[in-house]
Parts: structure tokens; C-alpha cells; sequence
DNA sequence: TACTGTATTTCGCTA
DNA sequence: TAGCGAAGTACAGTA
């Protein structure tokens, strides 16, 4: 009886629409659409005048407030935000809390056209491919795509400082920093890789006399951060994004 | 007749739910409710197992994915995204095209419980406040924050390099790279104002004798980021984040 | 259109 | 819990 999957209420009166979502809230994901505004005070603090926006909130405490355009909302409040419904001056009000950071989100309905409760089952999660860690670990195993004779340096990546994609040695004994992108890359590229090279420089692995080498690998790279990648001595290396990169993560 | 606010269609069958969709597609916010598998490949690729979810068409194209749980859709398409309706083994199925990059997004219901179309008439657009922007144009006019005698130098932030927030010079008249960040910052704060010294340092207002300065001014900032920043010769200052920082931005 | 930097980023992982 | 960096990041602004 009450795990049907849907309820819903057409233009409902605020005691109606109240009563669905105190009831719905915290284990059905709730649907109000209505002509509302908007407040939020936190992070920073915003204002939105009367609209008609599609209020969304999960069972885990997400509250979503959605316009006509954007794949983002234009207001919202993270999961494990604690929500009330309110009745203010005969108008439906939703407020929402969080505590760290202390932010509040409320909505005022000047209109409820409609509120929505639907019961979710999903046991399933997303399975991604093609992610960046992905593309360091097949160069772990291709060690050849970066050059002949480069052999990386087992299980080194995480070095206390940061994490490095992988770190090996060339064919004549020199380190290699190596950093993998998924996606065209901009200067922020070239300084992260200067970064690693740095600290490995000036750490572990070195025999102070021999340059640490860093390459960065990506399908294509900005001019801006070609030329500063050249300005400090480092490689680029073209990773075609159409090339098979499909691995399993367990063991990496 | 056409102008009504919602439409629904309980537990449609395949043509039904094809009608509804089709009818409103483009101008009304479409709404499937309905166990589904959903595939992804693009940038990356996934799949995502049967299971509930909540589909949301926006007339902009946006198509999001959303589980019963987290603020992010789990999978989703964005503005500008062309959708097709169709029956597939007598089952509804939504594509969703993207050119650029090349992204296609499949969703196939194996039960479709609720679909609805909503029509949205909103055009406000959100106010924000306490944004970065609006702490650099807050040091703009109170220069004297950052030091005795500092002087921004006007009009100077876009140096054709970057968006450097404040660029200004100190009381002996040597140039000060200040980087202003809402929140606490990390090392990547540290990369940033360096990239940006040494652009300043290695182009124009620089006297080659002089060390440009580089001032990070924030709430807080993490030990790792506080040695980088120090190791670099650059300045903290500590920007207390309840500071009344609320300006208009038309003229910044 | 491409590039750059911000974000109430969110999210996941690690110390 | 804080810190750190990735993301199919999205988004706005500029060249």
C-alpha cells in the first residue's frame, strides 16, 4: 500500500501538499513544481525572484532546485542537508540545512502545481571506462608508448607529496616524470608536471647530478602550454583518445 | 489547451509515452520516471545496470540521469543535445546526440511508471553574491588592505596572459601580483600566483633588476600550500571571510 | 570557436 | 576529518 511507486497531487491546497511530503521526505525521492523564489546563504548567498522552477530532493537529503535550462540547478543543497516543509502565510515553504558548512536554502511557493513522491529501487552503480587512471595504467603495462627502453618504476606513485601517473626510468637510467591527461591540456598541465619534477628532484631517486626528465602525455596540448612545457625542458607525447583503453582497476 | 501547466501519463504504455514525449520535447521540460539501463560513450564511456531512475529533458536538449541518490546526475547530456524517442522491442527508448565533442547517451526502459511535461515560464536569473569576483573588487577599493601605500594599477587585470585579479605596485614601486581566493587554499593556489609572477616577471611593467611580489590573500591556507608559497618568496594575507564584501559588479 | 579560469564546484580517496 | 586532485566536470568571459 504505501510502497506504491508514485503519488502524486495535482494543484494541491498547502495542507495537501505539506502532508505528501512530510510523509514521502527521507525515503522517497520528492518532486515539487510551483512558482517559487528562492534564497540561499552559505558559501556565499544568492537571491532568485518568482519563477516556475521543479524543486527535487533525494532521500538522502539532496535538494535540487532546477530551471528550464542547464544541466546544473540553479540552487541546491548537498546530500546529508536536513529539510523541513512549512506552511507561511498560506503558502508552501521548503527550508533546508546543512552544518558544515553552515548553509540554508529556502524555497517560497507563491504556486504548487504539482508535488510528486517516487519510490526508487537501484541496487546498481555506474561502471566508467576511459578514466585518466585508466591511461596510467595501461602506459604501466605499454611501458613502450612512452619510448623504447622506458621501464616503470614499480608501485612509486604515491610519493607523500602527490600522485604521480607514473615514474620510471629511461635506457639510460634517467627519471622519468610522467604525466597522463584524458583530454587536451592547458598550462595548469605544464606547472603540475614542473611541480612533481621538482620534488622528485629534490628528493628520493636522485643522483644529483642527472636532470629528472618530465613528459606529459595527452591527445593534443594548447600553444600557451606547449611553449612553457618547452621553456622548462620537458616533453609532450600524443596520446591518441581513440586508442583502446579499456582495463580493469582491481590490481592497480 | 496546449498551455497547461503539467501533463502526466500514469504507467503508459510504449505509444502513449511516445506521444507525450514527442509533443512536448523542445519546449517543455520532459520528465520519465521508469526502470531503465543506461549507456554512455563519449568522453569516456559507462553503463549502468537496471535499475529506477529519474530522467529530466530540459527544452535546452540537457538531458540528466538521476538516481535516488547524490547531488550529480549519474549520467547525463548537456545543453545543446539532441534527443529521439523510440520504440525498440516494445520498449521506450531515449537516444541523446552531441556533436562536440561526439557524445551519445542511450537510456532503455524495461517499465515505464510515470511521464511528465511541465511548462516553465521563468525569467528571472539567480543574483550571487560573495563571489571572487566581488573580493577583488572590494581590494580594488581598499587598496590599503593589502599595505600601507599599495596602489592598484588601473584597468590592468586582463594582461593578455591571464585574469590576474589585482595587479598594483608598492610603496618603493615595485610590482605586487596579488591572487585573491574566496575560501581556503591548497598548493594549487601557490602554482597559480607563481605562473602568474613569473608571466609579469618575464614581460612588461619589469624593471629586470626587481623581484615582482606575490601576494595570495585568503581566509586560510593549508601547510603544504603555506610551505610552496614560502619557498617561493610569496606573501599571505588573511582575508577574514565574514567581512562585509557586498558590491555591485556592473562597473568592475 | 578556442582558450582560460572559476565554482555555493562535487566527488572520491588518503593520511 | 582535513587535505588533495580529478571530473564525461559545467559555466562564463574573452580573444
Amino acid at each position: 500500500m504505501s510502497e506504491d511507486k508514485f503519488r502524486f497531487l495535482e494543484s494541491p491546497g498547502v495542507r495537501e501538499a505539506l502532508d505528501l511530503c512530510r510523509w514521502g521526505s527521507g525515503w522517497r525521492l520528492m518532486q515539487v513544481f510551483g512558482e517559487c523564489e528562492v534564497w540561499y546563504e552559505g558559501r556565499a548567498s544568492s537571491s532568485l525572484g518568482l519563477g516556475d522552477r521543479l524543486i527535487v530532493i533525494k532521500p538522502d537529503g539532496s535538494l535540487l532546485v532546477h530551471q528550464g535550462w542547464g544541466r546544473e540547478p540553479v540552487n541546491w543543497q548537498p546530500p546529508g542537508s536536513k529539510h523541513s516543509f512549512s506552511e507561511s502565510e498560506g503558502r508552501l515553504k521548503i527550508s533546508c540545512y546543512r552544518s558544515k558548512p553552515k548553509e540554508v536554502l529556502e524555497v517560497h511557493f507563491s504556486e504548487v502545481y504539482l508535488v510528486t513522491s517516487l519510490l526508487m529501487k537501484d541496487d546498481k552503480e555506474l561502471v566508467l571506462n576511459g578514466s585518466e587512471l585508466e591511461y596510467s595504467k595501461w602506459i604501466h603495462e605499454n611501458p613502450e608508448f612512452i619510448e623504447e627502453g622506458f621501464q616503470p618504476i614499480k608501485k612509486e606513485r604515491e610519493t607523500g607529496f602527490g600522485f604521480i601517473d607514473v615514474l620510471g626510468k629511461d635506457s639510460e637510467g634517467r627519471i622519468v616524470v610522467v604525466e597522463v591527461k584524458r583530454r587536451r591540456v592547458g598550462p595548469e598541465a605544464a606547472s603540475q608536471l614542473r611541480r612533481y619534477v621538482n620534488y622528485i628532484s629534490q628528493t628520493k631517486h636522485h643522483n644529483k647530478q642527472e636532470k629528472v626528465r618530465g613528459v606529459l602525455v595527452a591527445p593534443s596540448i594548447t600553444k600557451k602550454a606547449k611553449q612553457q612545457l618547452e621553456s622548462e625542458g620537458f616533453e609532450f607525447i600524443t596520446l591518441e583518445p581513440q586508442k583502446e583503453v579499456r582495463t580493469t582497476l582491481n590490481d592497480f
